[in-house]
DNA sequence: CTGTTAGCGCATTCAT
DNA sequence: ATGAATGCGCTAACAG
């Protein structure tokens, strides 16, 4: 039978009270009696059951998710995670509540962390922007002693706790040598189209693509980035016209969002097979394009993991805990046609 | 505030052992009371306190995970992982048993299954090999109550409550879709190299790279399949005959266990770079292989997801509840030189 | 058949 | 500075 607080009161020969007093080093027990009870909880390898202390305390965190709105598809399915999060919400004690900001606003993001600082949560989930606003308005959670967790896209220069997402110098590095090496005999430049390069995510991603595309395929042109704003239409516009100009066109990297612009316009094109295209985030529609062909190749980040994780980051540290570090890596996923997830994603 | 049986007993008028009794569907309730404390729960929306719960039963799991032995390195990952699921034990509630049992072997499977059925455990987690005495022990732990998981290598004929692994077919038909585009101006056969057909995910993934090869380079000659038994030494010694006989290999996919073996005979021949390899699993040599080219590709399944996964479902099954899908789904990892996970696997 | 009571391991008043 | 008592939501003996 594992310890418990009994156990370590009757080894120190001192209460229950004071035995809690010294595990969540609270104020009140000489120096001597502290000794006393860290003695018996070292001697008796005691680890406090964290269930139990929960119940005790009836402990609720409540937790604010700050998301992009638009109808990007990624986002929509990462506000989905976090409503069905908010549906185990009982059963893991969390109070969620979700606030939806335009995206690549600076200001509005830093508005929104001001209106959740407010609500003195546990803890904040933010997909960031990169601005200077955002960064301090993060700072100022942290000092009122709110985890913070950035999700999808991070935020490098601030105090946050936690970045939820994946390597995007590395992601851009895979959607690079992917490239290069499905080329294969095919001559004419690559395209590049990004969402903004506002965002880190955006940012690193080209500049990982950028430089595998120098060691798998030496010497390919790159066109310049085109920026879609993540939004379907002005993707497909942007791809429409890039498709007149280069009849060469050999492959297109999208490492934002807007797959729906990009695959409608190589579709419309007739150049779906001629062009080697990899893009980002396993959608309905980029699940169908990788199907029928029109996608080779699709980089994805779990965006069901990432929230968990975060949940699970933002408890912990509420709790001043740790986590398990495998558990809360989120990888980047390649797929193929052939490995696919089976449900929709 | 959520409902919790108090105010199911006040509501339907009943005391708390009838609430409870209700609840684990327990016998010794007259119909009417039964329907009374039943609408109550529907009205309140209640949902069971599972921490609550476990603590006031003081619930431990005991299980047990059957592996293989034998120095493969997935295998002795996969029994670390378990090792440090065993350090969780105190905080998880569990109390796990391990049985290492020879590779390949139906006969030793089957008693240790049958060792597992005395210990009465609530689950048991196993490597399964796909052979009539195996479906048996495995149907009899059924029947006795225990939850089943199969790790790794499934059972289909069997009455397993959940297989923690991946679809094997769509693995060997991703290696196949990806050796296809590879290959590029390559000529020459395929060789494949296996562990043994004797076990389910072995034959799996052979059927699947067949499939995915004829679509994505048809035409292209396969040399019949050698068993290297996941042995590095004999593996090695497979393939550097296949590496003399065969001047013309293009590619080498390497389905089962046995990497470091195909790496030394990569390397000892020079024809690294000249042969297209892809092999299965992340380990520290595999890791290194990919990073310096001598591998072109690696599929992976994530041994420690597996576990905590297998943990995790056979702890719900043996309280009869569900599990949240999606998170038990065990992807097929693709790794590239660019999205190795940063830690060593 | 149904109800009472006493914990599970911990946190938190309120006394002393 | 320390201790006794009570309760978190649920289960399990044991009574009726």
């Amino acid at each position: 039978m594992r310890p418990t607080v009994h156990d370590i009161a009757a080894r120190a020969g001192v209460s229950l009270a004071t035995v809690d007093r010294v595990l969540n080093n609270r104020p009140g027990v000489r120096g001597v009696t502290r000794d006393k009870v860290e003695r018996a909880i070292e001697a008796l390898g005691y680890v406090r059951d964290v269930a139990a202390a929960n119940l005790a305390k009836s402990r609720i965190y409540p937790l604010v998710f700050i998301l992009p709105e638009g109808d990007n598809t990624f986002m929509r399915g990462l506000a989905a995670e976090v409503e069905a999060a908010k549906a185990r919400s009982a059963v893991e004690r969390t109070a969620i509540t979700v606030f939806s900001v335009p995206a690549f606003d600076p200001e509005a993001l830093a508005a929104a962390l001001h209106k959740a600082r407010a609500l003195d949560p546990a803890g904040v989930a933010v997909v960031a922007i990169d601005a200077p606003e955002v960064v301090s308005a993060v700072d100022a959670l942290r000092e009122d002693g709110v985890a913070v967790v950035t999700l999808v896209s991070d935020l490098p220069g601030s105090s946050r706790d936690h970045f939820a997402g994946v390597d995007n110098v590395a992601a851009g590095r895979t959607a690079g040598t992917l490239m290069g090496r499905f080329l294969g005999g095919r001559n004419g430049p690559v395209a590049i189209v990004a969402g903004s390069m506002l965002v880190r995510d955006h940012r690193d991603r080209l500049e990982g693509f950028g430089a595998a595309m120098a060691e798998s395929a030496p010497g390919r042109r790159l066109l310049p980035v085109v920026e879609g704003h993540d939004d379907p239409a002005e993707v497909d516009r942007l791809v429409s016209n890039l498709l007149a100009d280069q009849p060469e066109l050999a492959g297109i990297y999208s490492l934002g969002a807007g797959n729906r612009g990009l695959i409608a316009a190589l579709e419309k094109a007739g150049r779906e097979k001629a062009v080697c295209a990899i893009a980002h985030e396993l959608t309905p529609h980029s699940r169908a394009a990788l199907l029928s062909g029109t996608l080779d190749a699709l980089l994805n980040q779990d965006g069901g993991h990432e929230v968990r994780s975060a949940i699970r980051v933002l408890k912990a540290r509420a709790d001043g805990l740790s986590v398990i570090g495998a558990q809360e890596r989120i990888r980047i996923e390649i797929f193929l046609k052939d490995n696919l997830p089976v449900d929709p994603a």
